[in-house]
DNA sequence: AGTATCTCCTGCGTGC
DNA sequence: TGCACGCAGGAGATAC
């Protein structure tokens, strides 16, 4: 399940095999992701150029002059790069193929059709999908200060407002247990309970988890041409998550599972407080 | 405005 | 071996 970490490790993987290409050819086999892909997108960047690759939150943004491909990898979704690869074989719900004019060929694989492939004319912080998201957690503008604010009266539990996009954008369900590990707080804490300090705590452990995460996706994801695409998920070794009632790595006593907005958590009842 | 619930979908693990 | 079932989850849509 991509992850910021496993978002930004694509674009790195595919940017220095895409960037500065022209489109040839969009081969859509399935148009029904969480948004249909619309029958007008063939036209709108066959021919063009893609300028740069992007990301923001867990989207990646192909920048096509003035415009974007907008392209969500959802729950299950991958992009590999195959070069010389528009004779490759296909496989179940290898969806779209961007064909660029050398040939290499951008494959879009994502069996549970939660992603999407979107067209943005003009400027990306325009899109509705994009316009409403919070600040980048690896920037300076997601500090302790703004969180603290932001979750003044908030009644949410802490893991369910971290995992707001409009809060911060991507802190998945994997990455909101770890952090809050790693900050020693309890996932049920109200938000808008929560002290400044301890705001300072999370923040470093929400940057640090992720920042480490990307780190390892790059050596796991060191060729990303011709593997099967799939970014190193899991690649660091987890603390808690997925592994309710296994003991604690800090303290040896059970981790317990509950359910959070609908979300599996996982949390030490000693360790996190 | 904030919060909770529902929804999309397929693959996988489990129990019979 | 096969089937039915529950679960996994990003995040928008919907209903309070």
């Amino acid at each position: 399940m991509p992850e910021l970490p496993e978002v930004e490790t694509t674009r790195r993987g595919i940017e220095p095999h895409v960037e500065g290409k022209r489109i040839a050819r969009l081969v859509v086999r399935e148009r029904r992701l969480r948004w249909p892909i619309s029958a007008a997108l063939e036209s709108l960047i066959e021919g063009r150029e893609i300028d740069a690759v992007e990301r923001r939150g867990k989207y990646l943004l192909l920048r096509i002059g003035s415009g974007n491909l907008i392209i969500h990898l959802g729950m299950s979704g991958s992009l590999r790069v195959i070069p010389d690869g528009t004779t490759a074989a296909l496989k179940r719900h290898d969806h779209v193929d961007l064909v660029l004019a050398d040939n290499t060929v951008l494959r879009y694989h994502d069996p549970r059709r939660f992603g999407c492939v979107l067209w943005q004319d003009g400027p990306i912080d325009a899109h509705p999908l994009i316009a409403s998201l919070g600040p980048e957690p690896l920037s300076a503008a997601f500090s302790a200060q703004q969180l603290h604010s932001r979750s003044r009266g908030r009644k949410a539990p802490i893991k369910t407002f971290i995992m707001d996009s409009k809060v911060v954008v991507g802190v998945g369900n994997i990455y909101a247990n770890e952090a809050l590990f790693f900050a020693g707080i309890n996932p049920q804490r109200a938000a808008g309970k929560l002290s400044l300090a301890r705001y300072a705590l999370l923040t470093d452990c929400i940057k640090r988890v992720l920042a480490r995460a990307i780190e390892v996706g790059g050596t796991t994801l060191r060729d990303f041409t011709g593997s099967d695409g799939q970014p190193g998920y899991f690649a660091q070794s987890l603390q808690v998550y997925g592994r309710g009632g296994e003991p604690c790595k800090q303290c040896a006593k059970p981790l317990k599972e509950i359910r959070l907005g609908q979300r599996s958590t996982v949390y030490c009842t000693a360790c996190q407080r």
